[in-house]
RNA sequence: GGGGCCAUAGCUCAGCUGGAAGAGCGCCGCCUUUGCAAGGCGGAGGUCGCCGGUUCGAGCCCGGCUGGCUCCA
């Protein structure tokens, strides 16, 4: 190797050469991918957020593009410490070309940088090209073949492989293409002399992947050339660090080392000692580094999506620290070492380091938990196990602690393990799959409206001119009908100037009308298509045709009414920021006409006090009639004002800021009122919970606060009415009825029965030496009665009572036995069961003690004869 | 998007085939002790999450709702 290099310099000197060479260098998309794009949880490739300028969706800023891309995958989770190369977080380097340079010059730019720049011997490169591939119709791919000969790599080191391997595509559909890879061969001792590249082993190292997109996968399999060409490059700077350090895995690279050295410290074992400690200090080192990524990116443990993949990687990482025997919390500690080693490339990791910490003691604290309830759990199926003298726990047993306690299953094996158990892991890895299979199934059924989606973009697309979004200032204008196309009785539409707003940032589609010379409809729905758009039209009078001149308008108050929710979400924000802490983040939002829905991370319920706090201050923030302005901005300007990007942080160097004076400051594509006071009356209507650590409020304004308010006021005064009091009495009168009532109900004069006891212990029949009891009795409930059959019985000692009573259109029957008059042979339970018969019902209860009731009261003399007989057979 | 589970005293949880709501810890009072920790005795504290159904009777069975935990996609 001609130098070491560490891995910041091995990014910045990848992004310069590029940026030498005509590419634009683009800081890194967010690991949580805009909202637009819903087909995957979290970003996994460098190109991801150029995705739009890759469908042609929308412009690239310039032909040629380069950056380092944080990305997150969990398909090798597993993988993950095992071998020396697999990582779940990583930096993914890449050059990228919209048109311009195709294999040619991604061929030789590789080639460039790999030896001029990162000094590699290209004699120990290899190649792999796409071989062909029969369902596609494709031979190998002979343009890149040439590319590599004309650059002078030997044919014997270009390695065709199948579409598995080199045949890139994002999904069943859209564009696609044959890639290349550059391995370097590390030579023998890493592998057998017959191995090649694409083979599992660790002689080659892929470390750069370059993909010609040049066709567009059809539905059926079809493939049509792309009129643009595009190249899309990845090199992981992980791996390429441990190749330019010679070091045998990406975990002794500079990046990784300090992290690893942490798990060395607390714990005081040593990587490459033993393989089960060196794969927890490996996973404690990758999981530190995505944890505290993600959770930068706005991402918070929980329990579902990408909530889900932090929470595995951290829980994961907690577990591994006991594996190494580490004491007490640490996950604050790991991130600080990232911090330590990334801050400077990441400011964003610097500035999160306080949510970080949060979060990261959060999720220890609940693992605790969930641990502890899995100890107890398992104490009782080992205490169960050891009675039956089984040396064996079942594959259900120990998958129900996994599936529905959340307690690992390596922990399950390790506890029985020391209690000389053992579990059936094979039925364990089936229940598994079993789950896996049912979930994946289920969520099939799901892209049924996509289909939709498609056909209004091949609409858009075909009618050849932009719809211009004029609804932030016009809310009713002049304008054409663009185009049209039935739709099921409806028309779908495009204008080249649009007052309505098409569904974005949480805030629905506008609805409103457009006229023309011969016919009138509402609009039904406005369609986002990124920068365009389009509209579903329902003709509601004469007909509609391209070309008429039209009148757009938006329905101005359900407008308004949205306008003014979407900037008590602002506030609303804002104030919960300011009350609950910098951890609070914006998780997804409804704003509509009828209410605002506002989701942000937050671990726990909000306080009584702190809902009161909220909503007071951003009614304080109403009453002060703040100013609310859109700006236009660039991105960095936004950021350097210190607005508030939404999750999924959109590219574009102008950004649209929304500043509420002396408030807020958002990146917002929204609508919004001209001042804070249009909000009006803000109430808070429900604070609950749609995922773990992410609350939900619900609130209304304006109009609707006001309704609300007026319903509340009614119920008030109604309920001052009923109690007489005056309103502002109200509460407490009703604190002190509530306690009168309570008061009463305690000392509510228990019924004196002694004297009806006495009469009843007076008239005790003797049935062979031993007391009994059965009489019908008035009044008592059955709690009275049961009590008053208590006392009777124990006045006379060894007794057997059943009283009877009417209630209500019901009898009531109790029996009590003492422990005497059971062992002689008769049970209470026999007795009442008998004795209900006769009152039509039924009953039981224990031995000694049992009731019962029925429908017929006006038998109850019978049923106590039936009773009285059956103690006496009893008793004989 | 789908599955599993939970909700009983301030906390952690028992509660059997439906038949008188419990334990441990905590809290209050008294006793013991030089003090503390501990111990002894006594006590307060409950809408069994909410609504409905089945039943003579529901903490327990059934349905719905709400809240929470958890696994998978």
């Amino acid at each position: 190797m001609v130098r070491a290099v560490n891995a910041d310099e091995i990014r910045e000197s990848f992004l310069s050469f590029f940026e030498q060479r005509d590419h634009r260098r683009r800081p890194s998309g967010s690991l949580v991918p805009p909202p637009e794009d819903q087909t995957v949880l979290l970003t996994t490739a460098g190109m991801q957020p150029f995705k739009p300028y890759f469908r042609g969706d929308q412009a690239p800023p310039h032909p040629r593009l380069t950056s380092c891309q944080k990305v997150f995958r969990t398909p090798d989770i597993e993988e993950v410490g095992i071998t020396a190369r697999h990582l779940t977080f990583f930096e993914m380097l890449g050059n990228f070309s919209f048109g311009d340079y195709f294999k040619q010059g991604a061929v030789e730019f590789a080639l460039e940088f790999s030896r001029d720049v990162l000094g590699i011997d290209m004699d120990d490169v290899w190649i792999t090209v796409f071989g062909g591939d029969e369902d596609l119709g494709l031979g190998p791919d002979e343009e890149a073949i040439a590319c590599w000969r004309a650059v002078g790599i030997p044919e014997e080191r270009i390695v065709h492989l199948g579409r598995g391997d080199n045949f890139w595509q994002a999904g069943p559909t859209g564009p696609c293409g044959p890639c290349s890879e550059l391995y370097l061969d590390r030579g023998e001792p890493f592998g057998g002399a017959d191995d090649r590249p694409g083979d599992d082993t660790e002689r080659f190292l892929e470390f750069w992947n370059l993909v010609f997109m040049q066709y567009e996968l059809a539905e059926d399999g079809s493939l049509t050339p792309l009129p643009e060409q595009n190249i899309d490059t990845g090199l992981g700077l992980d791996r390429m660090a441990a190749i330019l350090q010679d070091v045998p895995s990406v975990y002794e690279t500079d990046h990784f080392r300090p992290l690893v050295a942490l798990g060395e410290e607390l714990s005081g074992r040593v990587m490459g000692k033993d393989p089960a400690g060196t794969r927890a200090l490996r996973i404690l080192a990758d999981h530190g580094r995505g944890m505290s990524f993600l959770i930068a990116d706005g991402v918070v443990p929980s329990n579902e999506d990408r909530g889900y993949v932090l929470r595995r990687i951290m829980r994961r990482a907690i577990q591994q620290g006991r594996v190494l025997g580490i004491e007490g919390p640490f996950l604050t500690k790991l991130a600080d070492r990232v911090i330590e080693v990334m801050g400077h490339a990441y400011p964003d990791l610097e500035a999160s380091r306080e949510v970080i910490h949060k979060w990261a003691a959060a999720e220890e604290e609940n693992f605790g938990r969930t641990l502890a309830q899995g100890e107890r759990l398992l104490g009782e199926i080992v205490d169960r196990a050891k009675a039956d003298g089984t040396s064996w726990v079942s594959a259900d047993d120990a998958f129900k602690l996994h599936d529905t306690f959340g307690f690992p299953f390596e922990l399950t094996q390790e506890m029985l393990a020391g209690e000389g158990l053992s579990v059936d892991d094979e039925g364990f890895a089936e229940l598994m799959e079993q789950a896996r299979r049912v979930a994946r199934a289920a969520g099939k059924a799901e892209h049924a409206g996509e289909a939709d989606h498609d056909r209004v973009v091949a609409f858009a697309r075909g009618a050849g001119f932009p719809s211009r979004f004029v609804g932030y200032s016009d809310t009713e204008l002049e304008t054409t009908i663009g185009a049209v196309e039935g739709d099921n009785g409806r028309l779908l539409a495009k204008l080249p100037d649009s007052p309505f707003y098409a569904e974005g940032g949480g805030q629905v589609s506008d609805t409103g009308t457009v006229e023309t010379d011969s016919g009138r409809a509402e609009v039904a729905a406005v369609f986002r298509l990124g920068d365009d758009q389009a509209v579903l039209l329902d003709v509601t009078e004469g007909e509609i045709g391209v070309g008429q001149p039209a009148r757009a308008a938006v329905d101005r108050e359900t407008r308004l009414a949205t306008e003014a929710n979407h900037t008590a979400t602002h506030l609303l924000h804002a104030a919960l920021r300011e009350r609950l802490g910098a951890h609070v983040r914006q998780a997804g939002s409804y704003v509509g006409p009828d209410k605002l829905r506002f989701d942000f991370t937050h671990g726990e319920r909000l306080s009584p006090e702190e809902v009161a706090d909220v909503e007071a201050r951003v009614s304080e923030w109403v009453a002060q009639g703040h100013p609310v302005e859109a700006v236009l901005t660039s991105k960095d300007e936004a950021e350097r004002l210190g607005a508030m990007a939404l999750f999924g942080e959109k590219y574009g160097d102008v950004v649209r800021m929304v500043e509420i004076d002396e408030v807020s400051r958002e990146l917002c594509g929204g609508t919004h009122v001209f001042g804070t006071g249009e909000v009006g009356l803000f109430h808070l209507t429900a604070e609950t919970s749609s995922a773990s650590n992410v609350r939900r409020i619900e609130a209304v304004t304006g109009r609707e606060g006001a309704q609300a308010f007026r319903a509340h006021t009614g119920e008030l005064r109604e309920i001052a009415s009923i109690l007489k009091v005056p309103e502002r009495d109200a509460v407490e009168a009703v604190r002190k009825l509530s306690e009168r009532v309570r008061e009463l109900s305690k000392k509510a004069p228990k019924r004196d029965d002694r004297e009806l006891a006495e009469s009843l212990v007076a008239g005790a029949a003797d049935v062979g030496g031993l007391k009994v009891v059965t009489e019908v009795v008035e009044g008592p409930d059955p709690k009275e009665l049961l009590a008053l059959a208590d006392r009777v019985r124990q006045t006379l000692g060894d007794a057997a009572v059943v009283l009877g009573a009417a209630v209500e259109g019901k009898a009531n029957l109790v029996a009590t036995f003492a422990p005497a008059v059971v062992e002689r042979g008769a049970k209470a339970g026999d007795v009442i069961r008998a004795t209900a018969e006769m009152v039509g019902g039924g009953g039981g209860g224990r031995d000694t003690i049992a009731q019962a009731g029925g429908k017929d009261p006006g038998k109850l003399p019978e049923a106590l004869a039936v009773a009285r007989a059956a103690i006496e057979a009893a008793l004989s």
